[in-house]
DNA sequence: TCTTTACTCCATCATTTGATGGAAACGAGC
DNA sequence: GCTCGTTTCCATCAAATGATGGAGTAAAGA
C-alpha cells in the first residue's frame, strides 16, 4: 500500500503531484506560516478545496513536502557518493561541493525548507524528521570522518552539519546576499563555490596545526 | 529628535521597551508570519491595542526589532574587536568564536532573526537592511581580510558571511540539533565551539594549499 | 442506460488576525 | 478639585485564513 507521498512521486503528472510540487515552491519561499493554502491552490490554478481533497490539512501537506525533499536529497547524495567514491579527500570534497551547489541552486526550495525546519518553531508541534540523522551519518561515512561505520561520533556529525548548513546558507540567502554584494547570478555562484572550498577544504584535507583539528576518525567527543 | 527605537533603548523600563523586548523574543522564535500581535501582547501582559498605540503596525514593530538586534550586535562586535586587537589571527579567531557563541547562546533571538531575514520572503515587501554590509565590512577589517580598509573585496565579504552564518546556524538550530544529537546543553555548547574552531580556523590561520585560498588581502574579486 | 468512483468547484463557516474608536484611568501642574 | 496630556483597556470591525458540505462532471464498468 503506497502512502500519498509515494503515489505522488510515482505519478508526477497527477494532480496530487502537481500540488505537491507547487506546495514545495511556495512553502520554500514563505515558510509554513507565511504560506496560505490559497497561495498554493492559486499556483496550481485549482480551487482550494481540490487541494484539501488530495492532501487534507495544511500541516499534512507540509510534512509531505518535507519528506519529499529529503527523498530527493538522499537520491542526489547517493549519486554524488558514487562519483566521488575512492578519490582522495580533497578531491571528494571539491567535487561534492560543485555537484551539490549546482543541484541546490537549481532546487533552492530544498535548502530553504531544510533551514526553515532547523530554525523555526512551528505553532503547531510537529514530529521530528527521522531523515536527518540518517543523512548526516551517510555523509560522515562518505567523508570518512568516522572509522567505525556503524557508530558515527558526535563530533563527526557536528562537522557534517556545519558543512551542509554552510552550503544551504548561500543557496537560501541568495535573495539577500546577491543584491547586497551587487553580483550577477553567475558571479554569485562562482563566488559561492570558491568560498565554500576555501573555508571547508583546509579543515579536512589541508595541513592544520594538530592541536586544533582532532584526527577525523577519533570517536570520543568529550575529553577526560 | 529620537526615533521610537532610540527612545525604547534609552528607557529600558518603559512600556515601549518592554514590548520591543517581548517582540524580539516572539518574532525570534516564530518568525514574522508565525507571530501574531496578540502573542506579543500576551507576553507583556497588556492589551493588544496598547501595543498598537506604542508601535503602530506589526511590520513597523518588526523593523524596529531588526534594527534593535543589529545595534546590540554592533556593540558586541566592537567589544570583541577591542579585546582581540593586535593578537595573532588564530588567537583572534578563537577568542571571537568563544565570545560570540557565549553571547549568542544567551541571546539566541539575534541569530534567529538574522537568519530569518536572510532566508524568508516576507509577504509584504521590506526595505533592505543597511546594517548588514556595514557589519560585514567591520568584521572583514577586524580579521584583516582586506588590505584596503575602505574597499572590502567581494571574496572577503563572502568569507565573513560564511563564518558568521556558521555560528548563527548552531545557535538557531539548537532546538533541532541538540535533541537529534542527544546532548545536554553544556555539551552542545562545547561541541559547537570545538566544531566552529575546527572548521573555521584552518582556512584563515592554518597552512593551506596556495592554489586554494587566495591571499587574504587580495582586493579584486573577478579574474580578468 | 444506470451505477459507481474519482475528482473538481461553488458557496459557505468559524476562527484568527491586523487594526481602530472611544471610554476610562492615571498623573502632572495649577 | 480641575484640566490636560498620556497611557491603557474594552468592544468591535473587516479581511484573511483553515476547513467543509454538497452539488456537479467525467470516465469506467455492468
Amino acid at each position: 500500500m503506497a502512502t500519498p507521498l509515494e503515489k505522488a512521486r510515482m505519478a508526477p503528472d497527477s494532480m496530487k503531484a502537481k500540488i505537491l510540487k507547487a506546495a514545495r515552491r511556495v512553502f520554500g519561499q514563505y515558510g509554513f506560516h507565511g504560506t496560505t493554502t490559497r497561495m498554493i491552490a492559486k499556483e496550481v490554478e485549482i480551487d482550494i478545496s481540490t487541494l484539501y481533497y488530495h492532501w487534507g490539512e495544511k500541516g499534512d501537506l507540509y510534512e509531505a513536502v518535507i519528506r519529499d525533499i529529503y527523498e530527493d536529497l538522499k537520491l542526489k547524495l547517493s549519486e554524488v557518493e558514487k562519483i566521488i567514491h575512492g578519490r582522495p579527500l580533497a578531491e571528494r570534497m571539491e567535487t561534492s561541493i560543485d555537484m551539490m551547489t549546482d543541484y541546490l541552486f537549481d532546487n533552492p526550495e530544498i535548502s530553504n525548507l531544510i533551514l526553515f525546519r532547523y530554525f523555526t518553531k512551528t505553532r503547531h508541534p510537529t514530529g521530528h524528521d527521522i531523515h536527518v540523522p540518517e543523512l548526516i551519518s551517510d555523509v560522515a561515512r562518505s567523508m570518512n570522518l568516522s572509522e567505525d561505520k556503524s557508530r558515527i561520533s558526535t563530533r563527526a556529525r557536528m562537522q557534517v552539519l556545519a558543512i551542509m548548513n554552510t552550503i544551504h546558507n548561500f543557496i537560501s540567502g541568495e535573495g539577500f546576499f546577491r543584491p547586497m554584494l551587487d553580483l550577477e547570478k553567475k558571479e554569485y555562484v562562482t563566488h559561492v563555490r570558491e568560498t565554500l572550498k576555501f573555508i571547508l577544504v583546509p579543515a579536512f584535507a589541508g595541513k592544520q596545526p594538530c592541536e586544533l583539528g582532532a584526527p577525523p576518525d577519533e570517536a570520543a567527543a568529550t575529553p577526560g
